[in-house]
DNA sequence: GTTAGCACTCATCGATGAAGAGTGCTAAGT
DNA sequence: ACTTAGCACTCTTCATCGATGAGTGCTAAC
């Protein structure tokens, strides 16, 4: 399958695919020979288009149109070019000086909002959409502090603080048979018995417990335990679609807005790039699973902590994405920002 | 300029009005005779409508087409219309019930979730695209409970809750000259000492403590004020417009869908509404301050805690929006959510 | 093995014209 | 005086047609 292709048809293969990127319609053999000052005529390029495409790495639309590359022929353009000393976009410079400038009075506790300022700037760079994801309840992390406040006569808030900075907040109705303030100090036993215990832990530790208490310390005892924390995910230009040739018809807009709505496939994606790789992730057309996502590119990377995932960032653009661009700005990213956050963060625990 | 109609003119208006709604496209003289089984005839109506036109009330596209309601004449119709026994959108009962689950076991403090829920819920019935917003920090609030907790060697949480149950957190470097200790009983003495004091309260008498401490603790201070809570919005369902023809096009929808990324404008729009009405209020077409939404039409409502402006939920859609079922909807979700919120809400502040 | 030449294909675009919906006016009806 | 039928007229929509031009694939020459 990955076929080695020889120095003319790498050129040649490159060429249309670097044509289609900028052009965004079919590319000729005529363009490919003009554009890019080949030293073969139209015609011998003509050929090899020919079997490039009998491989399965150009298309046809129409007779008498120029090539496309298919996924595979960007799959392999991306696979094989050197991007490492591609230039980075228009206002690189200016993003990393101004990423310095968050990184340098931000914590990773606030990484949402952190993960959120960059992609805002990212996607002013790069004109693609951006996406911020981050994962949900972490149930490794260790206990801060748990605070029980009275709220109305007959609810109270608990408020958990996990080390990585995690506020998690739930509203607990006073179970029948308890007073306020005896609720309260069961909170306060529990903040001092349970600090630094992983959460995990405590909950095993609580379901224990249970069994033997009375009916009302049950019933506080669940409710605490049913604190959690979802997943966040946040999207920047999704408009940038519109400004795209090949999605400008309104059917192929309404798919991409609909996909952007659907918030839990686009979770899935990340958790499972993340699985599979920890570095920058391309997902090109077809190798997408979403069948919105298949007319795009998902350029992704996680945000890790010594082996925890705390979130993800990507770029969803066309499959004519600008890969020699985007690809070293993402790795730059993931360079810096797991830098950052392994350099900055609360401790992380090791165990489960 | 508001002329009260004449009954058959009113008929004639309100069903050109009703027609347009219901075939998104302009309606012809025969067109209103037929499908409302007037009682005049074609020619007759062609005259009304003629006159309706010089008003102001309708136009044409042009010579040989049918009328099409202007924003004046929906506005007429609006405001003359009886909306109250009109039939509520299919699915509103389950959505009622629906509601009251979701309603029976939450809690004010978790605000932008419940709405959120509930517009999900609204917009699958609708087909409209729904807005939900939280208003930021609400200075007049009072303090319930300020932590501050160690998190990595050189910096602290601060996190600070308000009676209503918003937790505000953030991350304090510790000062140069002081250790995590100190910093930490400095955040206890604030604790105890401004328990249930407002927010700017404690803001005020700090700036005056400021004055008479050392530079470490001023440090610290500042931080603390500098804590604040971003307002909040999220949309359901964009991609409604895309099923609607007037918004066919790829640049209606693009215009739409940069619109919706002005998070800041959108904002603003609410909080100008709020201070206008305390009901239901409707928007309609070039009423609205945005260009991308003259096309379209918001109905919005408040929710509030005694004269308090927690947040506020709205319905985007086209002008030709089926106002008899989505007024009386968001007057039923206006009643009982302000209901939910007074009945179950923990007590808000009286002065400022 | 490479390239020039040429016939052929096919999408795009503008012009043309028929169809159809709806108006506005006039004149007749009540 | 108000209402309505009739009819000419307007203007959009849609399909058809043909010209245009880009680009290929093949063949034959280099």
């Amino acid at each position: 399958m990955t076929d080695t292709l020889d120095e003319r048809s790498w050129v040649i293969l490159s060429a249309t695919v670097t044509g289609y990127i900028r052009m965004a319609a079919p590319v000729g053999s005529r363009a490919v020979n003009r554009l890019f000052g080949l030293s073969y005529s139209p015609a011998t390029i003509r050929n090899v288009m020919a079997d490039l495409e009998e491989i399965g790495y150009l298309t046809h639309p129409h007779t008498s149109a120029g090539r496309i590359p298919t996924p595979k022929g960007f799959r392999y353009f991306v696979d094989n070019s050197d991007f490492s000393k591609g230039a980075l976009p228009a206002g690189t410079p200016k993003l990393e000086s101004l990423l310095e400038g968050v990184l340098s009075d931000a914590s990773p506790v606030d990484l949402l909002d952190v993960l959120s300022t960059v992609m805002n700037l990212v996607t002013r760079i790069t004109h693609y959409t951006g996406i911020v994801m981050e994962s949900g309840v972490r149930n490794g992390e260790r206990l801060l502090s748990f605070e029980v406040l009275p709220l109305t006569e007959r609810s109270l808030l608990a408020v958990l603080i996990t080390e990585t900075g995690m506020v998690l907040k739930k509203v607990i109705m006073i179970p029948e048979g308890l007073g306020a303030a005896e609720v309260i100090a069961l909170g306060e036993d529990l903040n001092t018995g349970f600090r630094s215990c992983t959460l995990v832990r405590i909950r095993e530790m609580l379901m224990k417990e249970i069994e033997h208490l009375g009916r009302a310390y049950v019933e506080f005892f669940s409710q605490v335990l049913s604190v959690s924390r979802q997943p966040e995910l946040k999207l920047f230009r999704t408009s940038s679609f519109t400004d795209l040739p090949e999605f400008s018809s309104a059917a192929t807009l309404r798919e991409i807005m609909v996909m952007f709505e659907e918030e839990a496939a686009l979770f899935r994606i990340f958790e499972e790039l993340v699985h599979e790789e920890r570095g920058v992730s391309v997902r090109i057309g077809s190798e997408n699973p979403l069948p919105a996502l298949q007319p795009c590119t998902l350029v992704a990377i996680p945000i890790m902590n010594r082996n925890v995932w705390l979130g993800s960032i990507g770029l969803i653009g066309p499959v004519r994405m600008q890969y020699d661009q985007v690809i070293p700005l993402m790795v730059y990213l993931s360079r810096r920002l797991n830098q950052w956050v392994e350099e900055t963060a609360p401790l992380l625990p090791l165990g489960p």
